[in-house]
DNA sequence: GCTTGATCCTGTAGTGACTACAGGAGGTAT
DNA sequence: ATACCTCCTGTAGTCACTACAGGATCAAGC
């Protein structure tokens, strides 16, 4: 049984988070000492950690939620879970894709302005350019 | 001159976020009809859509806008746009770097997954798993 | 016993960058 | 005249935290 900001350390999420996550009703409240002061379970760390990965990961925190609470069913559905992670990887090649367009660009733009121009040609050609 | 509607659709950005920008003092307020209405020129055009390609380069508003504010000099100040556009190369860079982790680990939680298991081990993993 | 400083508590407000109304006025086509 | 569209202002909501304010409690040293 640990306190909020041992909790904090070890499952990565902050004393802010965690309290956060708790009055969102994302984590259930966790017991209480004589003093009022929260305290943690291994389990209750568990899930805490769960969630940080997930997000990062970078799942919503509603997705993260839905996953939380489908790992805490022992037969849990696995097929649910499948169809998030997997709707999630289509996005995250998306974006892969996208700022990869995104840095292309940016050094274009930046090789092309740094050849001693007085009148900054990077923006005008942004202001200008067709998509 | 044209009314917001069209602004929003010559420009790329949205009516509701041309009044916001017009609100936060990002671009000019422009002229008003005599029915109180919006007029936009081609320059306001100009600006809304040099934002909105900055804002898609993934700039954040506040860097957006002093590049903006820089671009409106003519002889403006090509170090400090370089400047700020070759920081957020490196913050791109970045990001490709740690969604394609993202991506690779999701792939491999999702191919142990699939082999039949009835408890989903994928959560397991991710709740107990060191980084 | 007393002080110092760390940790904890609740509750509220702020962040970024929009987005979504509500409620109304003005314009256009039939 | 009747719809319906676009526009207006102003306010509140979104997401996922983050940052206080103002106070209580605790551990360690003197």
């Amino acid at each position: 049984m640990i306190a909020i900001g041992e909790a904090s350390k070890r499952s990565g999420v902050s004393i802010e988070t965690i309290r956060y996550y708790e009055r969102e009703g994302i984590v259930p409240r966790p017991g209480r000492a004589a003093n009022n002061r929260r305290l943690y379970t291994a389990d209750d760390i568990g899930r805490l950690h769960l969630l940080k990965r997930l997000r990062d990961l970078g799942f919503p925190l509603a997705e993260a939620r839905m996953m939380l609470d489908l790992s805490e069913n022992r037969a849990s559905d696995c097929e649910a879970v499948m169809e998030l992670a997997k709707a999630h990887i289509a996005n995250v090649a998306t974006k892969i894709a996208e700022l990869k367009k995104l840095e292309t660009a940016l050094k274009q733009l930046v090789s092309n302005c740094s050849r001693g121009n007085v009148d900054c040609p990077m923006l005008g050609r942004l202001r200008t350019e067709q998509d």
